[in-house]
DNA sequence: GATGCGGAAGAAAGCGCTTGCTATACAGAT
DNA sequence: ATCTGTATAGCAAGCGCTTTCTTCCGCATC
């Protein structure tokens, strides 16, 4: 049915080998065979079989990106980025170029092992993942184990905006975001403000970005001497005065946690939450409860998602450069450029000041 | 270097050819045999090889999945929905399932053409294309040869919210949107409000959502004799006191859009958007020229995005089911489900009122 | 005019899997 | 005891490409 090599082989004229070698241009062949054979395609109006192409030469066109869900802004910025700077070709050619296959975990252990077992299956040339890790044992070595079996044969592995897997070899590039420097300089524009009575819808437990922005925040505040510092791994203490709280990163878990923030302290005067989009669910779940932002109380975001400056009020949020990360993270799972010192880099994040932060009101509610 | 087939074979003492059997469960094999190849392939942590096995069964695992750009939450939306039904196996096993092949076009017929071709030597088992389909006479013909190609070929097409393509043959199937009737409804609504002076931040040129969504406001203007009737194919007049301009669907051209129509007609009181994200633009726009949304202009917006409930004010704005259609979209794709008569089916839209649009204030400005 | 050499093309052996056909074995039927 | 039928398992031929190794040809070299 479909044409083949031999088909185009036939019509020009040639072995088949010849026409491979015309296709890839990686072996001389003479200009005048070259045309009968270009000639020969376009008029058979050939394409190559990849799967038989990726067989005979143990390549891959497919690069895997693991997202949370792919509707999520956050994750759709990387991975747009991310499928743009891997489709175009090293010479910009089109045609060259691999294609991604983007794969929604919706955050859970095993889907993410399942994806990486179909990559595997599809002999990935790279697989990124994106977005904070689970922090588990268990699965994390799962993960690893799983991970250095694709380095191992050849896949290129990198990490975007998750922390670095230590045992995993030195294959896996790691891009991280740095959460815990945005959050900890996010907590300080509060209480530089004057607010002390700061509480936290933070995102999904036992996740390594909510750990994370949670120990900048906590920093923040005993820098402030406002908690007592805690030693790393320990739980963080749920302080009077500091409540918080934990939820996903949709909008729902932002207003439902404000509500419970409200009713563990209904005194708060800030609140910083899990990201932009939970802090949407704050904004509305305040309005609803009769208060103003940032009149009664400030919000702040975390991301800088591209709705937020058009927020009522504009957000007061952590920017993180995604789509730069998601561009980068496709360079080097092509090995199109070098991956940095020690495997991995640590991208800035930036505060955004907007509407939705103000000094605390004197005035008794 | 890989464990192949063979290798489990050889462990479990059979054939190479009873271990395929066991593996894809279509020929009666002895329990016990059975047993020992599943244990084989657990110890031997054997995972088979998907271009071998696509390129012997003439199969294929991917899916591809065109959209303008997977960071717009139009597109965002669909995509994620599409992706997790096509993951899902047929028995709701993970493992079986197709990945999806996320391409981003940027709206560029060209960028399309060679993702087609991409997808085709890939032999994808399915491929949807997404959004609105540029209209341009010889475009359509390409797309529709390629796509005519790939159908026949046994790749099924599914479009999802572009118009059916009636010369590709009945192997097409689409989901439209209604895009036109839900335009209507909207416009109609600012007329019942008793906005006459309507400005239009319309989208891109030669696009067919573009065009159904002129052609909607345009059919309720028309019925409330405020506009000549225009006859279909006939381009749009641009009458005083009710401009249309033209830009993309992002935030930069609604508020550009908003500026030029102003300088049109400084007396607009009410302005549609190309879409919810032209819509925030617009705002801004209008907002940094100080007229007030709605209380000296109403805006609306289009597709009912996540963020414009919470967009200040609230986007009064058109709802598309996207979620719904991208998982339509997943099942037809994949023969899941059976195909809509007439190979087409119009998802229903609904109008969303909310705090943006108002009646238009009396007074002078 | 025999020899050697480099450039260009072909023959053919896989890559790792699926599957039609064949072979074997044992049960029941004759 | 022979024949037929029904399960299982194996053989081997591809699927459409890449790539190594060989062959072939023309030309400069001695």
């Amino acid at each position: 049915m479909a044409v083949t090599l031999a088909d185009v082989a036939a019509r020009a004229g040639v072995s088949s080998a010849t026409v491979s070698r015309v296709l890839n241009g990686n072996y001389p062949v003479a200009g005048s065979t070259r045309e009968r054979v270009r000639r020969a395609v376009a008029e058979l109006d050939y394409v190559v079989n990849g799967q038989a192409r990726a067989l005979a030469a143990a390549s891959s066109d497919l690069v895997g990106v693991l997202v949370n869900d792919v509707a999520d802004p956050f994750f759709g910025l990387i991975a747009s980025a991310l499928q743009r700077e891997i489709a175009a070709g090293p010479g910009r050619l089109p045609g060259d170029g691999k294609l991604a296959v983007v794969c929604n975990t919706g955050g859970s252990p095993e889907a993410e092992l399942t994806y990486l077992t179909l990559l595997e299956r599809q002999r990935a040339a790279g697989v990124v993942l994106t977005g904070g890790a689970v922090e588990d044992r268990q699965h994390t070595a799962a993960v690893t184990a799983r991970l250095a079996r694709l380095a191992a044969s050849g896949t290129r592995i990198v990490l975007c905006g998750r922390p670095p897997l230590p045992d995993a070899g030195a294959e896996i590039t790691t891009i991280a975001f740095d959460n815990r420097g945005g959050a900890r300089r996010l907590t300080e524009h509060l209480l530089s403000l004057g607010h002390r009575r700061i509480g936290c819808v933070a995102g999904p437990l036992e996740r390594s970005t909510t750990r994370h922005r949670l120990e900048g925040h906590r920093a923040a505040l005993a820098a402030y001497g406002l908690a007592p510092e805690v030693a790393a791994g320990e739980e963080f203490r749920d302080l009077p005065g500091r409540p918080v709280v934990h939820g996903g990163y949709d909008r729902s878990s932002g207003y439902d946690g404000a509500l419970e923030l409200l009713r563990k302290d209904p005194a708060v005067t800030a609140i910083v939450a899990a990201n932009d989009t939970a802090a949407l669910g704050v904004c509305a779940a305040l309005r609803d409860r009769g208060l103003s932002v940032p009149g009664d109380v400030s919000v702040a975001g975390f991301d800088d998602l591209p709705f937020s400056v058009d927020a009522a009020p504009a957000l007061t949020t952590v920017r993180i450069p995604l789509q730069e990360a998601g561009a980068r993270a496709g360079r080097l799972v092509l090995g199109r450029s070098a991956p940095p010192p020690g495997a991995m880099a640590t991208v800035a994040t930036e505060l955004m000041v907007r509407g939705s932060t103000a000094p605390p009101s004197g005035s008794a509610r």
